[in-house]
Formats: structure tokens, sequence, C-alpha cells
DNA sequence: GCGATCTTTCGAAGCGCTTCGACGATGCGC
DNA sequence: GCGCATCGTCGAAGCGCTTCGAAAGATCGC
């Protein structure tokens, strides 16, 4: 492996010289820094990662933390981790993969080593270790997803209470009467996810304010089996669905609808909202307001990069407004009394 | 953050002397050794990742190349990185995640600038760019999946051939005599994705040699209609079917067969062989010889730090057994002209 | 009781880079 | 023509650790 002094070496200059030339921190004759460039790369030099890293107190490297629940939808999850390497690269970041329990003790370490200059925190829970140990470790950290208590924070996520508000005004506003909300399975609320509830609560709301009849049903297997006999039980007259859940019990739905005669969109609308998995290969498309892993991650991967450099890091919460895309599964009703 | 010149000067002793304390490569009174342990934890020191590296010429960070293609199976790729992850944790390495074009130059950059101390290749194809480069990267390196030219390579994969080879036998033994395969996509096949590949050359060579009849199919969508239609229009009397897909399509079969009034197993036999996902949760489970992610990366991790410690690294090609979980999706035929 | 042999600890030399201060050379104003 | 700022380059001091060689004590044999 060349190094540094073998470049300045063949370049005939000092380190210093191949160093300023290289990062540009001051200013060098274009004569020399082409004999630099030159040399450097007829040796393939690269400077030595922790060389580099001790010597400039920074390691490009940010820790992604990824706890792996035993209800984690893997797609989803890998889809976070990877989109949030991708953008770290375009700002010449490496990320380093903390999973399992080692996403809580990965960050401490990676933090009391230097090995990070910054975290990103991934499936965040309302109530999750990770908030407090972020706050004591002095190591900018930006989480995807909101906590219960955000104090001193930086979050990024998509507005999922917006996106609920959306879609229930979507089919109130299509002359839809009765909406059920197919929900993520009890025990990932249980556990404290924190975006089912956040979307579960700001449903409820808007129904009421929207005085809609609504029910919510949470799946049980992997299908949506017993999610629609329930809300079925609920709200006979059912005519608009909205999913907030997983691929799995989404991808069974309109089969399920099927055996009780039921079609979308003729006789029950469907909106798939704040998701991670597209709805475009169903057998029929679900218009759908997606959670989409770049913009969030990209966010957060800016955010993060401003503060280690430097750039003040102030908590805050970014929300990011969902974005509706149409396929049709959403039709125009009669309101009651009309022809 | 606390040096280790802090530790050194809390116990009274020498730098030299807290190095060696803390790494055991050197005997030090146990008194002594003591002292500087309970300096070293009370001041919560840990050492300084890059100057470690700097010092130790080793990062202790192992680079997983992980591609994404256009088809690739997140979930299951998800569970390849997190198992690598996990498992080096195990032997003390962290992981550096390379994915997208990245995982290519990523793997000559992590090498050159010293980031990494191994690399493990995931997603392996046919003929894999990263085949060459690895050769020439003095970096220890592993592939988890055999290319077509192994020379000087280090591969682990599931014994794919033994696979098909043993799901043949399985049918066959029980009295099958029209065998169906439904392999992965075209489009997979065609980019040069390695072991569907190798699974359908031994399925084709196991049927010719155990003389049954069979035929094959690659599904086009992400279910298992066309391939159901089109193994029996060549088969009229299918009576068992070799699953080597993906999830979607796999989790569509028992439904479509239902379609066409075919019972699984009363009327056909099937076996998941060399897939990631589990049939357990499905409605009719299946019988399935899994691609255990766990047991590919352990193995390949378990090589990779042996190499990286000096143990040789002499090319070879691990293949690992098929296990057979029996999930009762199999059951016997009579032979034609038995009572 | 004295040299030989261990054992335990220390000092110092790196690892390869970044960055600060300084130095010679050049150009400027007056 | 002299002082003064400016520019381009260099030398050296670290960054925090590992590790080699050696010094200082302790132990032993004869």
């Amino acid at each position: 492996m060349a190094t540094i002094a073998d470049v300045a070496q063949a370049a005939g200059v000092s380190i210093s010289t191949v160093s300023y030339a290289l990062s540009g921190k001051r200013s060098i004759t274009a004569e020399t820094r082409d004999r630099v460039l030159a040399a450097a790369d007829q040796l393939g030099y690269l400077p030595h990662a922790s060389a580099r890293m001790l010597a400039a107190h920074r390691s490009h490297i940010i820790a992604v933390s990824e706890p792996v629940h035993p209800d984690t939808d893997d797609a989803a999850h890998m889809a976070f981790a990877m989109q949030t390497t991708r953008v770290a690269r375009e700002h010449n970041y490496d990320t380093l993969l903390l999973v399992h329990d080692d996403a809580f003790e990965g960050m401490r370490r990676s933090a009391a080593t230097q090995l990070a200059d910054g975290i990103v925190v991934l499936d965040v829970d309302v109530d999750d270790a990770r908030v407090p140990l972020a706050r004591k470790l002095a190591c900018p950290t930006v989480f995807v997803g909101v906590p219960a208590d955000t104090a001193g924070l930086v979050c990024v996520d998509l507005d999922f209470e917006a996106a609920a508000r959306q879609a229930v005004d979507r089919l109130v506003d299509a002359g839809h009467t009765q909406i059920g909300l197919i929900s993520h399975r009890q025990e990932t609320l249980t556990r404290g996810s924190n975006f089912p509830i956040r979307f579960l609560r700001a449903f409820l709301a808007q129904c009421e304010a929207r005085g809609v009849r609504h029910a919510v049903t949470h799946p049980n297997g992997h299908t949506a089996d017993g999610s629609v006999r329930r809300l079925l039980e609920q709200l006979p007259g059912l005519d608009g669905i909205v999913l907030n859940t997983t691929a799995d019990v989404a991808s069974s739905l309109s089969a399920i609808l099927a055996t009780r005669g039921l079609e979308v969109p003729r006789d029950v609308s469907v909106i798939a909202a704040g998701v991670s998995f597209t709805t475009a290969r169903f057998a029929v498309p679900f218009d759908t307001m997606p959670l989409d892993a770049h913009a969030s991650c990209a966010a957060a991967v800016d955010l993060l990069v401003q503060a280690i450099d430097g750039a003040e890091h102030t908590p805050r919460i970014v929300l990011l407004p969902p974005t509706y895309i149409d396929r049709g599964s959403v039709i125009a009703r009669a309101t009651p009394g009309s022809p």
C-alpha cells in the first residue's frame, strides 16, 4: 500500500504539501498540485482510513441502530437500512450496521470509541431505551420515528397523523359512510412501535371530527381474514377501508373481500396509508400514501451530517408530508338520500 | 473521553502497562492488573477506535457487500446482512454495509484504505464482477454463494444440488410419478443469480437419473398462477411439486391449486427447497429444506475471521448439507399397478 | 554471595495522517 | 531600495494506541 510519504517522494514535495494538495485546505500552485495528483493516482494512493480518522478526529462513519423485533417486517427494515447507507455514501460516509441486542450496546460502543461520527436510530419504539442513551451520548443522533418523549431529540418521520386525516377525508369527501381501519397486529402496538399508535389515534380523532361511523381492527395472523369479518360485524354497510398494516395482510385483502362478494372499488374503497410496501403489483392496486424509506432516511442523514459538520443540532421533529398516489381503488359513493 | 494516559495516571502505572493489562498480551501482576481494571472502568475508559486500528494494523471491521438487484428479495437479503452482522459481533467485529453500486466500489475502497479487515460477499451472481475484484484485492474475502469461476476463492453456500436431489428422491421414493419444479423468475436466472441455476440443473439431472416424468416452469408475476397452469399442461397427472422460488409465489400456491380442485397433500405433494422464507405460517405448511441465512453466514464469518487471524486462507468451496423439515405436505402415493 | 535467569514494568518508537507555525521568495507601495 | 504583506511550501508536533527492547528487582543454583 502506498502511503502519503511515497506520494510526496514521487512528486518531489513534502508530506504536508501532498496533504494540502489533496484536501485543498491551503492554496497550492497548479503545477505542484498536478504533480501531486499524478503521483497519487499513478501509485494508486488512497489515504489509510484509521490514520486519517485519528489525525482528523473524524471517522466518516455513521452507525445505524436497527433492532430486529420478532414481529419486525424484514423487507421494510431492509429498505430503511439500505437507504440510510445509500444516502450516507452520497455524503461520503460509510455505515456501520448495529442489529439485535447490539442496536443498543453498539450505540454506546461506537460513540464511546469514536468509531462513529453520528448515529441514525431506526425502528423506534414509543418508549425506546435508545432515547435516554442518545441523550447522554454526546454523539449527534437522529431518530427515524417519533418516541413518546422527544425532549432534546432530533426526529424525522412521515407525518402519520396527516396521512390518517387525509385518508379519512378522502373517503368521507367521496361520500363514504362506514369506514374501517385495519391496523397493525396487537402485539406490535403493545410493544410500543410508535407510528401505528400515532396513525390509529389520528384516524379515530378525524372520524369523530367528520362524524363518520368507523371501526378499528388488528389482524391476528398474516392475512386479513379475521379483520374483515370483525369490521363487517361492526359495520355491516362497510364501504371504505384504510390500511395501516403489513404487506401480507394488505395483499390478502382483495381476495378475502371477494369471498364475501365485495369488490374493490365497486363495493368498498381502499386506501393504504403509511405503509412501506408498494401496492402497485397487487391484483387490485390500492391508492396509497407511502412511508417512503428514501425520503425519511435522506432527511435524517442530511440533518445528521449537518450536526457532525458543526452546524447546530437543535432538537426538532421533522414530519414529512404524505404524498397521495391514486391507483383507482377509491370511487365516489352516492350519499344516502341522493338519487 | 478518557484516554489510556488517564487510566495510567489514575492507576499509577505506565501507558504500556495499561495496554498489557487490558490486552493480556504480557503477564502483569494480579495486583497491578486489578488496579488498572478498576481505574479503567471507573473512568469508563474505552480505547479510541482509530488509534487502536492504526497502531494494531487491524480495524475489527468486516465489509458486507450486498448489491440490490431490481428482482432482489429484500427480506431474504436483509436476513443475510443481519446474520452476518450478528455473527461478526460474536467474533468482536463490526460490519460496514456496502449496497447498490457501492457494493463493488466500496469493496475496493474499504480494502485499499484498510478500513476493513475482510469482506463478505453476498448475493453472488454466476458471473459476478466482484470475483476478479476479490482476486486482486489482497484482502481476505469470503463469498456466500458460488459463482461460475471459483478459482482462488473461498465460497460458502447451501448444497443446492444436494437439496434438489433430495427433493426429487423424497418424491420418487414416496411413489410420485409426475414432478414439477417451480423455479425462480426467468429474469433472475438470466441475470445469472447462481443458486437457482444450480438447483435447476441438479433437479433435471436427478429426475433423469430416477427416470421420472418432470417439467420446469418459471413464474411470470408474483403468484403461482401461470406456473401451475403450465405444469398441468405438461403433466396432467402432476402429483408432486418442488418449489425453489420466492415467498410470494410459494405462499399463493395452495390457493391456486385449490381453484383446480387440487389439495395439498391429498392430490399433490409439495416440497420447498433452498428457500429463505419459512413455510411454517402458510395456510398449508410445506415440507422444506431451508436456505438458512444464519448457518451460511456463520460459516462464512468463521472462515473470514480465521483468514484475518492469519490461519491460511486456502481457496475452497464449503457446501452446507440441507436439513429436511417435515411439515406433512408429502404423502406416499400408490404406485401404478399396486392395489 | 555472586552471576545467571526470570518476572514485571517502563520508555520510546512508531502507525500514517492532519494541521499549525514558520520560513524563504516574491510583489507591492512609498 | 526598504519594509511589509502575501503566497507556496516545509518541518514538526501531535492524534491515542501497540509493541519492542531494555531496565530494575526478585529468585535461584552452586
